[in-house]
DNA sequence: GTGGCAATTTTATATGACAAATTTCACACG
DNA sequence: CGTGTGAAATTTGTCATATAAAATTGCCAC
């Protein structure tokens, strides 16, 4: 999806400074102007600008005239942005953040999923289904029993009818998928498809309480096993 | 904070075209080309791109060569982007998004309570009192009583150490500015507030339970005062 | 030393030119 | 009549250069 992203200078200029950015390789010296990025990155001032303003955008810089650019305080970065939380999971020493997003993730998903059994959406519910049948299926594959782990989480979150819990997506995607890095093994989901199941079940019979409490388990189990990795 | 984001070109199209796409004012209609929205908006190529680019940016628009520049399906909008949210809010007949966004705080803020209960940030918890002493000395100021409201919110958010929900500021900063065109009054503040000082006694215990019921409740008051806006 | 003016630095904006990608269209060929 | 192939057209992508505007720095007069 979105392939073009990759290719094209600014939206490549873009992914680099932001990792650089988030990494921490511009701390303590002073941004570089735009004159000495264009010499380092080899770009015209065109696209150097373009990708300064997206990141501008997702909260990493601002700029003004004659002062230069600089990068902004950290509690000012768009950290749900999917990009900048991705950039800032890549990087080395990331647990803590990880650990602070499954935290994130334990306050929202059981009450999507509370929300879920209250709605009934029934294709939405139906593609939660799939999510759990892949896993089933897919119980060998690791790659595929992860982006089946991850189908189902995100159906829940569709399925709940908030915009904003679905817009979690992208960055709950970013974060599975990278996690595997960190804890060397597919967040658990293979021997968890039990509790997988119970979540499914209570949202089928419209009981937001046994679908919260459920979805909570999961969670809980999730964030224990990213705060065993030191 | 951030006055420039008012003045220049860019940040000026970036609002006027961000508020465009939202209110739908493309629907049917083929997103116009650079060189048409050059000519609309009396800008040049630079500034229109270095816009059109901030608002890919927030989800909002792409582009492809050849093709032309098209608006993102809503679903891939950045909701969490207090421009995006901020712009959705302003339009008319936006209630469904404030009720969805209070949702959303009903998830998050009753479990950052809990965690301020439990990592008892002293400084934080400092600016939780100072937000409700001022919500009662200024009881009589609505303007001043909201702001003091707002502050007592997302000092909270602040409080649990969780930078996740310490973004959220400048969100229901948002929110909470414009719910007033919405609900015609400042959200109830004036009345609840022993209901706030609930939640911050307990955080100051130390009691992570209470303080999830005590802030689950004001904002099971505050969705219901939503709802009850057609 | 102090107020103000001038020089300097850096981003902001404008313009023109060409490159690259992708669609459209026409034409030749079977 | 279909079909593929290549040329033309369209639109964004990139580059280079010039000028404007803002804010700091420094100098100079008093």
């Amino acid at each position: 999806m979105r392939s073009e992203h990759g290719v094209s200078l600014a939206y490549g200029l873009l992914k680099t400074l932001g990792q650089s950015i988030v990494t921490g390789e511009f701390d303590g010296k002073t941004f570089p102007t735009e004159a000495e990025l264009c010499q380092h990155y080899g770009a015209s001032r065109t696209v150097m600008r373009e990708a300064v303003k997206m990141l501008s955008a997702k909260g990493l810089l601002s700029s003004r005239q004659r002062q230069g650019t600089r990068i902004e305080p950290v509690d000012n970065w768009n950290l749900l942005d999917p990009d900048v939380l991705r950039w800032l999971m890549e990087r080395p020493f990331s647990n803590k953040i990880f650990r602070e997003f499954a935290q994130m993730r334990l306050a929202i998903e059981p009450t999507a999923a509370a929300l879920a059994a209250e709605v009934q959406d029934k294709r939405a519910i139906a593609q939660i289904r799939d999510g759990l049948e892949a896993m089933i299926a897919t119980s060998g594959d690791q790659e595929a029993g992860l982006q089946a782990d991850i189908d189902f989480h995100v159906a829940i979150l569709k399925a709940s009818g908030n915009p904003f819990f679905w817009r979690l997506k992208p960055l709950i995607n970013n974060a599975l998928q990278l996690s595997i890095q960190l804890t060397n093994q597919i967040s658990g989901h293979t021997a968890s498809i039990a509790a997988h199941e119970a979540v499914l079940v209570a949202i089928e019979h419209g009981d937001a309480d046994a679908a919260k409490q459920a979805s909570e388990a999961i969670l809980r189990d999730s964030l224990k096993l990213i705060e065993t990795v030191k």
